[in-house]
DNA sequence: GTAGGAGCTTGAGTGCACTCCAGCGCAAGG
DNA sequence: CCTTGCGCTGGAGTGCACTCAAGCTCCTAC
């Protein structure tokens, strides 16, 4: 992080470390145009300043849930028109939040398909009885909690 | 859907739109192991047992929550064991659970992010400012809500 | 003054998870 | 008998989103 003249910036390796992209996305999310182009300092190297960091996080915060790079794009081309966009930004940013909120009733979905068969899993032990209802045989009941055998079957 | 001696089967088509794969999915599903052998018909086409299809639900429900193919390759894997490996199979599905609840956590984060956004664009249009704090031209002001203005750029 | 380290650009390469296709079989309908 | 439709297999192809590499420039520190 250095502070000069016009503010405070930060170098690419320290954004890449806050947003979690790599080095290498960074760059390679502003040549496709999923960023704007960084400033350079004096020696040809991006600096980034607070507001474009925070516009990072806004577009990992997109990528992450799923928004497609095309759109992406879109939406940072569309800072290129200053004010006159906003609206039709915040209705690409609507649209991304019904998105949101679809995965996660879809998110709570699996949780609970997940947790069900866990419970199932437990019911089954706890009942010492296999997937058909049958009783299971004490020696692989003593064997069904142990974690990752190894996947070692039966070596010579 | 067919019921015949064994029970109900249901053919791939059905299964895929239920699920949600495609046809060719569930059957590169079943030769990457991510799925259990379909019994086949007399006329060697799959017959989806009630069980089956249910445990499709399941798998697709892990991808869909993130579960590398390998993952559950080795879920799939343990079914061959029986009984016999049902804590180890509950522990995969335990830590994926995990996943999930950090999926959560992560798109609730995201979601205020966008929303946040949202929100302060919603702010500088009815403050008429815009990025930098600054009056918007009226102009400017008429033509902000006006959507997907067919990003044509002084066509000449 | 030179070695090291970070960053630059351009372009090629990679991994994952399917998707598509050719060439075939089978069964029903006309 | 022939077509239509669905499904089968094996293998090749695709799209997305990066990731990596080569060859370069800077700056800093020894």
């Amino acid at each position: 992080m250095t502070t000069t003249g016009t503010g405070t910036t930060v170098g690419i390796r320290e954004v890449a470390e806050h947003s979690g992209l790599s080095v290498d996305a960074l760059r390679w999310y502003e040549r496709e145009g999923l960023l704007p182009r960084a400033p350079r300092g004096p020696d040809g190297r991006r600096r980034y300043p607070e507001r474009l960091v925070g516009f990072v996080r806004l577009v990992v915060a997109l990528r992450r849930t799923g928004m497609p790079v095309a759109d992406v794009r879109e939406f940072v081309a569309l800072t290129d028109d200053g004010a006159a966009s906003h609206g039709r930004r915040m209705a690409l940013l609507e649209r991304q939040r019904e998105n949101i909120l679809r995965q996660q009733a879809q998110l709570a979905d699996d949780l609970a398909a997940v947790g069900h068969k866990i419970e199932h899993y437990r019911e089954l032990i706890a009942a010492g009885l296999d997937c058909e209802g049958l009783p299971v045989p004490p020696d692989v009941a003593a064997v069904q909690c142990l974690p990752t055998l190894q996947t070692e079957r039966t070596a010579s």
